[in-house]
DNA sequence: GAGGCTCAGTGATAAAGTCACATTGGTTAT
DNA sequence: ATAACCAATGTGACTTTATCACTGAGCCTC
């Protein structure tokens, strides 16, 4: 059981007990919202544990799904609300219960100063995320929805079926619901898939 | 005409003229390629005068434009494959004659440690690129193409046709030359545009 | 066992993407 | 100047996605 983010685990004994007591320690269920489009950022959210799905809501009120948060990550959205001193441009919601520190943005810009480590990570979870967006764009960009589809399922439904409704799905994709049940009815038809209410498993070949 | 890059010009007398005695500086015209996607990264550019193209290539042949970097911009995307140590992802075009300072990444990462108000910009600047591509993927997933063409006609050809092909809209907007092409031919019927080969103006009415 | 939910299915139509060519405008070589 | 060439644009036919407006199905509660 980490008590300690592995951000917080690379800094040396001084740093990393300032920053723990300057730390707020948060603990979130299924369900929850983190924060909410237009929000205001308090302090640098790190994750220790569980996972925040962070989206984005379309004029039309459908969603996309942009990235997850696990554990050992940091919301790297955050950084550029604090910098920018704007609200949010997404919302997170918090999917498995999930304990995380909320770290004052002094306290973050200490860090930066004095442990390179911690730079360094840092840099790197904001490169990752960075590309993660990029790959979503030429994703949403170019992929055919039906091989996204498909890729979503042998990633989350196979073996035991996924606990996910149509419009999840959908979210999760960028699409409109209907769009994910007619595919997902084919797929039917052809065997790849098995139905039910709530519920998707994806049959290997 | 501005010598160095504002992030520079923020700096500490001592540690600007670190920087500057190791940065490398480059002058790039119209047509060259900065880096392509599988490159390594050599070091973090920072744009002094120009504009630089950065876009991703699909699958199928098709791009689409992620952002451009301007004056004073730094290319967050490099610190992304600095730190990770692996390629870019996407590709840099030269749009106009551009000067630019490639910093290396030692340098990089002390004046990181050494300034705050130099760490305040470089997070920030990533903070607003995080920005545009979250725009951009709401945008690709839900927004309409015609009007997504209108949006970039207003910002580019009111008042003097822009210069610019079919082809090369569709890689701004990530879609296929046809769509343009139609699009476009739909609204000179409605009397919104004026076309010629190579060259589209936008009517305001 | 009757409502009242949420979840899923579907027809009709519009928008966007794909494929395969035809045309056109401008440049270059003879 | 004329032919030849090439990049840019136009278009038809067809597929895939998106949108709108419903209908039907499963499940829970009273």
């Amino acid at each position: 059981m980490a008590d300690e983010h592995a951000l917080i685990q690379c800094l040396p004994a001084h740093l990393r007990e300032e920053a723990m007591a300057s730390a707020q320690r948060v603990r979130l269920n299924p369900g929850d919202m983190v924060f909410r489009a237009g929000d205001g950022c308090r302090g640098l959210p790190m994750v220790l544990s569980g996972s925040v799905r962070v989206q984005m809501l379309g004029a039309s009120g459908h969603g996309i799904v942009l990235y997850r948060m696990g554990a050992d990550d940091l919301c790297t959205l955050s950084i550029g609300c604090l910098m920018a001193g704007r609200g949010y441009r997404a919302e997170a919601h918090v999917e498995e219960p999930t304990e995380a520190l909320l770290l004052p943005s002094v306290v973050f810009d200490q860090l930066m100063a004095q442990s390179g480590e911690f730079r360094q990570r840092v840099m790197a979870s904001y490169g990752r995320r960075l590309d993660d967006l990029m790959l979503l764009v030429e994703e949403v960009a170019f992929g055919r929805m039906d091989q996204r589809l498909t890729g979503w399922l042998r990633a989350h439904a196979v073996g035991r079926p996924a606990a996910v409704t149509h419009q999840a799905l959908a979210v999760e994709l960028g699409t409109a619901r209907e769009v994910i049940s007619r595919l997902l009815k084919e797929m039917e038809r052809q065997g790849q898939v098995r139905l039910a209410r709530g519920k998707v498993e994806y049959l290997e070949r």
